[in-house]
DNA sequence: CACCCGTGGCT
DNA sequence: TAGCCAAGGGT
């Protein structure tokens, strides 16, 4: 069956991932995953290595003041994330006695962890057969099973779609999310499909219907220039370089478009990547 | 469910 | 070059 053919491209195949190795326990994975969303590998690799080796465990982390996590955080992108693994740190800590969950439900009820990162964990972490779906895996489903050319939005069924395909055998199920995933960021990606190199290219639905263009409605395109989210990276920088807290003019050179600026910087300390110190200055949370 | 939330490399 | 795309989550 298919599933068991992708687990075996996945023993010749897979990338050598720091957070793959024997030996990295859940915490680390968790941390691994969240730096992932929605950022490549590439990126995350030298970051989780300096991240791991200054905050081992969820207890170290959870000590540490918001500002050297959002520091250490760097240009990953979407710093939320960062406050949202500190915070997920204290829970660990409070709630569950300094160790990961292993069960799905509590690991979701985690700040910044949802239906893929969760039982990301519980599979990579603890080694649990549980199905995984995120962009790669709905990417090789669409294709692989519903002969689409591109996934259509997430969807409950995702899961149950991905399910379907893998191994009966525990151990060969747990393999298999890793393997999907893998064969949707190596072979079965999103622009050029390398349909040569797939292990699973005769069974695929896509293929066996010739490999028709997408037809359905474009994906929306996020803009990035001139956005919110572009000045807030902006202001961000500047408090991320300055370690004494600065004023509203220091924030000037950030932006130009005045209401903007302030838009931003007012949503920032909304979401508590920012605080106002008792004089009126600005810094990243102490 | 649609939209918001960063950043940079690749085509 | 401008857009596409990347191990999503929260609201």
């Amino acid at each position: 069956m298919v599933g068991d053919t992708i687990v075996d491209w996945y023993a010749g195949a897979a990338r050598d991932l720091p957070w793959r190795r024997p030996g990295v326990d859940a915490w680390a994975v968790l941390v691994s995953e969240v730096m992932l969303q929605q950022t490549p590998v590439a990126r995350v690799e030298p970051v989780w290595r300096e991240w791991m080796d200054r905050w081992p465990t969820p207890g170290h982390l959870a000590a540490v003041a918001p500002a050297d996590v959002i520091r250490a955080w760097g240009k990953l992108g979407y710093p939320r994330r960062a406050l949202r693994l500190r915070e997920t740190a204290v829970a660990v800590v409070e709630r569950h006695g300094g160790v990961v969950p292993d069960d799905v439900a509590a690991l979701e009820a985690l700040p910044g962890i949802g239906t893929y990162t969760a039982r990301a964990v519980a599979c990579f972490g603890y080694g649990q057969p549980q199905p995984v779906v995120d962009t790669n895996v709905r990417r090789v489903v669409a294709r692989l099973v519903h002969g689409w050319a591109e996934a259509g939005n997430a969807r409950a069924a995702d899961l149950t779609d991905i399910g379907a395909l893998a191994p009966t055998d525990t151990a060969r199920a747990t393999r298999f999310s890793v393997a999907v995933m893998e064969l949707g960021a190596l072979v079965c990606v999103a622009r050029t499909p390398r349909c040569g190199a797939c292990p699973v290219r005769d069974r695929c639905a896509w293929r066996l219907a010739g490999s028709p263009v997408h037809d359905g409605p474009a994906k929306r395109v996020q803009k990035f220039a001139g956005t919110d989210r572009q000045v807030r990276g902006r202001l961000l920088d500047v408090l991320r370089a300055a370690h004494e807290p600065v004023d509203a003019a220091t924030l000037e050179p950030a932006w130009d478009d005045a209401i903007q600026r302030s838009r931003c910087l007012d949503s920032l300390l909304t979401d508590g990547l920012v605080e106002q110190t008792a004089d009126g200055l600005f810094r990243l949370p102490a």
